[in-house]
DNA sequence: AAAAATTGCACAACCGGTTGTGTGTTGTTG
DNA sequence: CAACAACACACAACCGGTTGTGCAATTTTT
């Protein structure tokens, strides 16, 4: 019943009569051992079917070779696509992702950063929970020189690396696009604007859009949910329909929000996009099956995650720091579909 | 310039004159320490903010507290629950969780599991690549007394845990009730059926519910997908829609599928379900927000997370055998919404 | 009050790679 | 051929908790 061993570099030194720190030498190409040895080593390891423990390279190294990974689930397209990002730079460069879902909860979040650092994660890459106000959470990794790398979500003021894309000039782009269409009551959905300068910035992009057309910001059409589902941007919706004179457009900070906008202006008789040009934020896979197709703002999910994975990457073979940018800034587009298209040019 | 070293046990013996023995033990609650002695190692703990290093632990007793998970990929709403599930579950016990997608390559899955290994994960959640034939890459689990669970896609024969659904019973009862709903040319979209048992048992339910009900078995109404895409399932679907009786049912076996389908017959100007009833399958976020709303058979994808990784934790207890089934049966459901709802029980 | 049991803590080996230093051997140079 | 460089490898400390064993002090038993 006794499981079998893990075999070490002790079992191969033994087999081969040479010390052990020749073997660790050999296996990683180390100058200072002659070919011969090299190549009898490796082969007797892969005989023995040698697995190194990184845990004991970790120990002793103090560094393991794992991106710690800090979000609020795994389950949104954007996030999942994120670590998919953040997966494959990593498994490039051999890192392992470990990963922890705050639940956009400030107490998990918490938890967690200490569970990473626990376990000596290399570096870090957090979107930062709906509720967290404080980063003095993430100070064990600036002082210890665990590159972090915040994206998305980031915080107000901290000074470290940033991953994010232009979320003014994304929600300026998004409403000058309605105006081009000729909307002139153009509606806003956001979440939790008031915090978070996420949804706050692409809110702003939005405001200065209206004012650089001479379109008046109406408080009535801007309204601000609870949190980003498919029910309350339905609640949402019917509060913006109710209005005595519609909006001709809207711009929602969420795919998710826009196309519950859109089923719910449908089952209302209102027609999208005749009557209601609709753009959404991120490009959910949902958005180019939605009928009809959501116009929306592509958000680089993916490349993101490769983004910051490489930050910290770099940072760790430790290049000049001038190489890396402290805050990286990715180009988000406006991807015109169905949902907003009213233009005469529909010769497509 | 120097790096703040981290707060070691030797750092609290060293100021309260106490053996690192004793400090370890106190941090524990370990009966041979006195009260006195745990309140007073705790406090300075505190104090000196301490975090214990997780690969010194782990390296000693051979055990990281870490749950490996090998998935085809993070972006599939159904994986993306799973992890979910397994990462609630992991955390509830103090376990991290440690994430490599294989993007359904075996060669990556081989290499994958290894570096599983060589971070000597304490159990192992895997739902197998496309690609994979043979699992031999597994064995240094089993052999080393690592628990290793399968999940939806597992392999034919291997003597492990298993977490699945029982894909023939939920692939009879989907097409019975197409059946029920008056359905006589029921047609089935699938994918790969001839490997992964996963889809071929759908396949098998769906032939065994129409001979049950002595309807015919034909041919051309069953269209093999090359992948899961979209793309795929509206070329299959034309496929279908080409063909001189229409079907006036279908049941696909994954929602993305049934989507293409309905969207594809919609332009096609069949009408679903007066045309065609349709009923997919895994209930994926955007069955239940498409038009009409997508008739499916539930799969408990966080519910199948959450038992994978209590199987890992109880096995790791070493609970009796007994307690631990070997294959563990989930729930599915026939979830009927519009895109299915033809009978005369219309009430609602 | 002496013997036995329990309590409280220290000592030191251990997990398995990594790496600075030391030593003997072979090869190159003047 | 002596002097020195380059090479090939061994030795041993180290990373930071964990745990079996041992011993002294205190408490309980008879």
């Amino acid at each position: 019943m006794e499981e079998n061993k893990h075999v070490t570099i002790y079992d191969i030194a033994e087999k081969l009569n040479l010390a052990t720190s020749t073997i660790s030498r050999a296996l990683k190409d180390h100058h200072s051992i002659s070919d011969k040895t090299i190549k009898k080593v490796k082969k007797a390891a892969k005989e023995m079917g040698f697995v190194p423990n990184t845990l004991a390279a970790g120990l002793r190294g103090n560094k393991t070779k794992t991106i710690g990974v800090l979000i609020p689930t795994v389950t949104q397209p954007f996030l999942s696509s994120l670590i998919s990002g953040i997966e494959i730079t990593a498994q490039k460069s051999d890192y392992s992702v470990i990963i922890m879902q705050s639940h956009d909860s400030y107490h998990d979040e918490v938890n967690m950063a200490k569970s990473l650092y626990s376990n000596r994660v290399s570096g870090v890459i957090c979107s930062l929970a709906m509720e967290t106000r404080d980063t003095a959470h993430f100070e064990q990794f600036s002082n210890n020189n665990i590159p972090l790398v915040f994206v998305d979500r980031v915080p107000k003021e901290y000074n470290t690396f940033r991953v994010v894309i232009d979320n003014y000039s994304a929600g300026y782009k998004a409403t000058k696009h309605l105006i081009e269409q000729g909307c002139l009551r153009i509606a806003h959905l956001t979440a939790g604007a008031e915090f978070g300068n996420l949804y706050n910035e692409r809110k702003r992009g939005y405001m200065e859009a209206l004012r650089d057309h001479n379109l008046p910001i109406i408080d009535e059409l801007i309204v601000d949910l609870k949190s980003v589902t498919y029910e309350d941007g339905v609640k949402a919706s019917n509060k913006l329909f109710d209005l005595k004179p519609l909006p001709d457009g809207l711009f929602a900070s969420g795919d998710i929000i826009a196309v519950s906008a859109v089923q719910t202006a449908k089952k209302r008789g209102i027609k999208v996009p005749e009557d209601l040009a609709v753009i959404g934020f991120n490009n959910d896979p949902i958005s180019e099956i939605i009928d009809p197709n959501l116009s929306t703002i592509t958000h680089p999910a993916e490349k993101m995650g490769k983004a910051a994975a490489e930050i910290i990457i770099k940072n760790l073979k430790s290049l000049k720091e001038s190489e890396v940018q402290e805050i990286t800034f990715l180009n988000t587009e406006v991807l015109v579909r169905e949902s907003s298209k009213r233009n005469k040019d529909k010769d497509k």
